[in-house]
DNA sequence: TGTAATACCTATTCATTCAAGGTATTGTGA
DNA sequence: TCACAATACCTTGAATGAATAGGTATTACA
């Protein structure tokens, strides 16, 4: 079964790729590994979300990739465009919306009355 | 166009409407309204999005309603049950797992090398 | 020799958010 | 009293895009 549109998942492997890619160069298999280091293992992403989003990124001018050989294997090197830094910094604000807004909800005092 | 998915929100509205049910009683339109104060503006959900997710919630026993005529208009109110409170519990864990996950990673020092 | 790890990829599924509509009643103010 | 805003419920249709489950080929290693 295709659990789609899981909880709060939602436009995560796209911030989390750029905000990785605005730092350095990376190739997709090391982005899979990179993104449950740096969320401290609270979110995992498969090889097939990865791809695809990354592929789709290109497409639409936010990453620009180069093949590189590495020990006679190729790897794909993604790194970012204006366009990608762009969409990074209004993704990451989206998120600060979101996620203050979410704070805010979830800390209203519970039933005072009770 | 239906500007589906939209960046962050998948989730968002069951985990909203979970958690203000969880101190009262509400009904649909006021719910709409609600979420929009307790997020302070941040979140706004349409009924479009509201009243589908409501019937979900209770089709699969999250919620319990009863209708109660208010001022010769009728009033659909909702109600949590257990169900709708383990739920709750479950989803509140999960935004904050990708909450912090997200912040651990938006956090990571950009390039210290730069 | 065979299995794990590396490294890339695609097809399909499907849940759900959203915009845009619709109905009917009550309140209001001109 | 006429019209319009607000209240209150609802459905349809479209689009998205994350996830699962596959697949290929190479290199490392035991």
């Amino acid at each position: 079964m295709a659990q789609s549109n899981p909880p709060f998942m939602s436009g995560v492997p796209e911030l989390l790729l750029l905000r990785l890619l605005d730092q350095r160069e990376m190739y997709g298999y090391e982005l899979v590994r990179s993104i449950r280091n740096v969320t401290d293992e609270a979110i995992s992403l498969g090889e097939g979300v990865i791809y695809p989003a990354l592929h789709a990124l290109e497409r639409n001018g936010a990453l620009k990739s180069r093949r590189k050989p590495v020990g006679g294997r190729t790897r794909v090197y993604y790194g970012l465009t204006a366009k990608g830094r762009k969409r990074l910094a209004r993704l990451s604000e989206d998120w600060r919306r979101i996620q203050s807004g979410i704070e805010t909800a979830l800390e209203t005092p519970v039933n005072a009355s009770a």
